[in-house]
DNA sequence: AAGTGGCT
DNA sequence: CACT
């Protein structure tokens, strides 16, 4: 029935050929990695972006870092301040360097240093639609995604928007990490499902680490 | 256009 | 797919 949803927890699953999903990865590190996103969040909060459409994003958005990712009527952009207070985003907590870069380097990406963190929260029903990851500059470095909180399915499709997803399922400490050959593939998650978990309680908070310049 | 609605 |  579910042949292509990988729950395991084993170690590092090759995914594609530059991705791997390393399972657990960020265990350990949750509890803390979740104290520094509260703190994070006081200082510059969660918010439902716009699209250039107009539509509002159901995930709940916040960054931290030298650049940030925004989105609003005018479109997709890093940009070095929060659009709400007009200050610079939160500098990045070592901690979540360490991490993202332990994770990218067990990935084959030796020397990946993050220059931006999108920190995106999930409430129930909440989803992301199909997307590529385009508005860095270089796309030689890759992409490290890291989940914290509530399962979500990840939807892992290729260079085409029409070519049809893989679904991985992505739990709490999971660490995923994609580039190279796979660097601008489309991906997306499904509605994030109700309920609870015993550190999160009802959400699940994602870590994207990115090079944007 | 990382969202949505509506077509076949 | 078209539109926003």
């Amino acid at each position: 029935m579910n042949g292509d949803l990988f729950a395991g927890a084993s170690g590092p699953e090759q995914i594609g050929p530059g991705s791997w999903l390393q399972h657990g990865a960020a265990l350990d590190a949750a509890p803390a990695l979740f104290a520094e996103v509260q703190h994070l969040t006081a200082a510059a909060p969660f918010r439902q972006m716009q699209t250039p459409g107009g539509s509002r994003m159901s995930v709940a958005m916040s960054n931290c870092g030298p650049f940030g990712w925004v989105t609003d009527r005018s479109g997709y952009r890093y940009a070095a301040t929060d659009p709400l207070s007009g200050l610079p985003w939160p500098p990045l907590p070592p901690l979540f360097l360490q991490i993202a870069g332990a994770a990218a380097e067990r990935a084959g990406y030796p020397g990946f240093v993050p220059d931006a963190c999108l920190i995106n929260r999930y409430a129930p029903g909440a989803r992301m639609a199909l997307h590529q990851d385009k508005d860095e500059r270089d796309f030689t470095a890759p992409i490290v995604s890291l989940s914290l909180g509530l399962p979500v399915v990840f939807l892992f499709g290729g260079d085409q928007r029409s070519d049809p997803p893989a679904r991985l399922l992505l739990s709490h400490g999971d660490v995923l990490v994609w580039g190279g050959p796979d660097r601008l593939r489309f991906h997306g998650v499904m509605p994030l499902k109700p309920g609870r978990h015993e550190l999160l309680g009802e959400q699940r908070i994602n870590l994207t680490f990115r090079k944007a310049r």
